[in-house]
DNA sequence: CGACGGGACGC
DNA sequence: CGACGGGACGC
């Protein structure tokens, strides 16, 4: 089966590492709307040589197929809707100098899709804009054979959320074909990415107290999300093995918990702090495993062991187990009907303290009880440790979850945040430059004309949200205010694009219903005459 | 017809 | 080249 291995070279471009870009998107979660200046990463390196709304044509006559020619390429996303706002630090970020842990809970959320009847003369840039309309595209890879080095037809479309593939799956599978192709495209999940995501909302939890009771573990994992179980592994004396599962409502739940305490918890009556991680996925249950390598990279190899700060044996830890005074905070915190794509979040919650009660994350009350309510070990770890890798990134990833209305005071925290973690090695230096600088910053203070009782924010999983410091309310479908005020943001910063494009993208929804492939062709046409449009004033806007 | 990457820790 | 405890999914 050697000989129908596949490849894709990777990019020359260390910028253009998923890592790389993920590292860009978590950490900003803060509003997105004004970043559109730091958007010049995109064609940096990739001028339009391969951009032709006549790749469309049926003859593709570009050039692309050379074999030796890149065909991988990741984005940054530059239109508004796309989630990942690039704050420029992509193209600093050295690939190899990063860490492994945080980033890659974020990556482990992104969707990829396998898509065939792809041309094999096709360019990710004739690939990509059909995709894009969907949703943030993270990474496109052409796949070539091994041996040949020619494009085989195929390729991986990761976008930065499920909700994104979602809808190019239902979008684009067998609904669009590619001129020259006989076949429609299919578009589905990648081997194994579906398994993989069903379960980043559990994780797994070791050095349990072996007495330990699920309550006393559900609470302990409580003030990060909403726990829908906990599950004890035992032996068949139903004797606890220090080990067990965690699954929560949300995957941002899950990855809240793992940031706060994996190696920052210590269970009363044991020496080690906890483990947590995302579950592994269960039993393999059969067939449909493909060379399914779909953990690897992540942190979900058996030691990737997370760069937490373990806590060394003091002597003054006698403490070890008397953390967390009086922990769990009250469930009702918590909506038990989370939903990824209704309306207001917790609208059926009182509106009488609409800043717990309404919180686009309700996982974390509000940022003056944040610290206090973060375990005990955890704030001491931070307060004492030079070199708090770990924390204080999850720091900074809580606060973003928190309350965008408290800006002042979430900048305070940041500040003190980020003035802890000053000894500490370059890389993270950098990720937590790219972290703390901008998306402190509210839109509203760098356009200053310009205002928006909306923000836009992100879950730690690339989910965006949106959020009206007037009203407290929180929605995951963009408001309509916001997006006019991200339009006009985007003319301040860029006087030289005359009409802009940027509304959402295209009408997403009707493209769904048409679901043509006349319209879908068309309408990739247009885009793609959008796509030069907008590279072009980017580059003038430079 | 189906086809499913590559590199990836950090000192 | 050391890092890792090993345990991994109910009803």
């Amino acid at each position: 089966m050697n000989g129908g291995e596949r490849f894709c070279e990777q990019s020359e471009c260390g910028a253009s590492h998923p890592a790389a870009v993920a590292s860009s998107s978590s950490s900003s979660s803060w509003p997105s709307g004004g970043d559109v200046n730091h958007n010049y990463y995109y064609h940096h390196h990739h001028h339009d040589q391969n951009f032709n709304a006549s790749n469309f044509n049926p003859h593709y006559h570009h050039n692309s197929n050379r074999p030796d020619h890149q065909q991988h390429f990741d984005f940054q996303s530059f239109h508004s809707n796309g989630g990942a706002p690039a704050y420029g630090f992509t193209h600093a970020l050295p690939l190899s100098g990063r860490k492994r842990d945080h980033m890659d809970s974020v990556i482990a959320s992104h969707a990829k899709l396998y898509v065939s009847q792809v041309p094999r003369t096709a360019s990710v840039d004739d690939i990509r804009p059909l995709f894009e309309q969907f949703g943030n595209i993270v990474e496109v890879v052409i796949l070539k054979d091994k041996r040949t080095g020619y494009q085989q037809g195929s390729c991986f479309v990761k976008y930065s959320t499920i909700d994104e593939a979602e809808k190019a799956i239902r979008a684009l599978n067998t609904q669009f074909t590619f001129p020259g192709e006989m076949v429609p495209i299919t578009v589905k999940y990648a081997d194994g990415e579906r398994e993989r995501l069903a379960i980043l909302d559990k994780v797994f939890v070791g050095y349990l107290n072996r007495d330990a009771t699920k309550k006393e573990i559900e609470e302990i994992f409580s003030p990060y999300g909403v726990v829908e179980d906990v599950y004890i592994v035992r032996d068949e004396m139903k004797q606890s093995r220090g080990c067990g599962f965690v699954k929560f409502s949300h995957k941002d739940m899950a990855l809240a918990a793992i940031k706060a305490l994996n190696g920052m918890y210590t269970m009363r009556g044991c020496d080690q702090p906890f483990i947590v991680r995302f579950a592994d996925p269960k039993k393999p249950k059969g067939g449909e495993t493909r060379g399914n390598t779909s953990f690897s990279g992540t942190n979900f190899g058996p030691h990737m062991q997370e760069p937490v700060v373990r806590r060394t044996t003091n002597p003054g830890d006698s403490m070890v187990g008397h953390n967390l005074p009086n922990a769990p905070y009250p469930l009702q915190h918590f909506s038990s009907t989370p939903q990824p794509q209704g309306v207001s979040l917790y609208a059926n919650q009182e509106p009488q303290t609409p800043n717990i009660n309404q919180q686009p994350f309700p996982s974390l009350q509000n940022p003056s009880s944040q610290l206090s309510q973060m375990p005990l070990q955890q704030t001491q770890n931070l307060q004492r440790s030079a070199q708090s890798f770990q924390a204080v990134p999850e720091m900074q990833k809580q606060m973003h979850l928190i309350q965008p209305s408290m800006e002042s005071l979430e900048q305070q925290q940041w500040s003190q945040g980020s003035g802890q973690q000053t000894p500490q090695t370059g890389n993270n230096t950098q990720a937590v430059a790219s972290n703390s600088v901008s998306p402190v910053v509210p839109v509203n203070a760098q356009v200053s004309e310009l205002e928006c009782d909306w923000s836009e924010h992100t879950c730690p999983d690339g989910y965006k949200y949106y959020y009206n410091c007037v009203t407290c309310e929180s929605r995951w479908e963009k408001p309509e205010e916001f997006a006019i005020f991200e339009q006009q943001v985007k003319k301040q910063i860029q006087p030289h694009n005359p009409s802009n494009q940027f509304q959402s993208p295209l009408p997403v929804h009707s493209m769904e219903q048409v679901a043509q492939t006349q319209q879908v062709q068309h309408q990739t046409h247009v885009f793609h005459q959008k796509l030069q449009h907008q590279q072009s004033s980017l580059s003038a806007s430079v």
